[in-house]
DNA sequence: TATTGTTATACTCTATAACTATA
DNA sequence: TATAGTTATAGAGTATAACAATA
């Protein structure tokens, strides 16, 4: 029995997630938030920055440093949106699309790390509860 | 089949999290951090301010400011170490007990609120598995 | 009038470095 | 020399408010 909060553990449990999900996209030149949004920019329409921030949750402010961000690495490309003036549609470079080739199997395997400290038939039982918590 | 990140999935379950939690403490004039410090304080030999610091992996630096807030609403008292004047005692005022007595179970209740996405024979293993991660 | 991106600004949380008093 | 508490400071990460361009 455990008294330690909820909170705490999610917190904490984030915390241990990350010393191995850093280190596994470190060679990218990314981090775990970073391929967030390259995750949700590699969609089959074009996205505004708007609409990006909000499939993220984050705000549309915190969406223009990211971009910025993705932007300076050669990951993004912000483009003229067809039809809306106001609005930039974001997309992958090619060397985006590649790192993304790349950092998504690294960072499965940083997962794949974390999880095994749960017996097997646990781990995909923890990532499906988690999920629908969300 | 959720192609959510780990990272994101954790996040986002804190935020949620406190999103119950929050207004569940708010009438004892606390959050989740302050509750888990007055937690660590309650303890049967007095706690100094870098071992109740250690107990929750925080900064002493981040210690004090929190001791300090719990001192100013008078759910804690900073005393003299006995047999080490370099310490600080820090202990739980009879104020800070009583917040202790009523804030937790308004904290579980929230945290079962929370879990209640989960079948009910999930949410136990998933706080077990959660605990273990950690 | 409302929306998108942007900038300026501020707030929270946290840590590092340096000081002080003790050990 | 080393440790506990403290202060000053700085760095993430985030949000709110206000502005320009466009709808």
């Amino acid at each position: 029995m455990s008294s330690r909060r909820l909170g705490y553990l999610l917190k904490h449990a984030a915390l241990r997630l990350a010393e191995f999900t850093g280190p596994a996209l470190a060679p990218y030149g990314i981090d775990g938030r970073e391929l967030g949004v390259l995750s949700v920019i590699d969609a089959p329409e074009p996205l505004s920055q708007q609409e990006a921030a909000q499939r993220l949750g984050i705000d549309r402010t915190t969406m223009v440093a990211m971009v910025d961000a993705l932007e300076g690495k050669g990951l993004v490309a912000r483009r003229p949106h067809p039809g809306d003036r106001r609005k930039n549609a974001v997309e992958l470079t090619e060397r985006g699309r590649e790192t993304m080739r790349l950092a998504v199997p690294a960072v499965e395997e940083a997962e794949r790390a974390f999880l095994s400290a749960l017996p097997q038939d646990e781990r995909r039982l923890f990532h499906d509860a988690l999920d629908r918590l969300v």
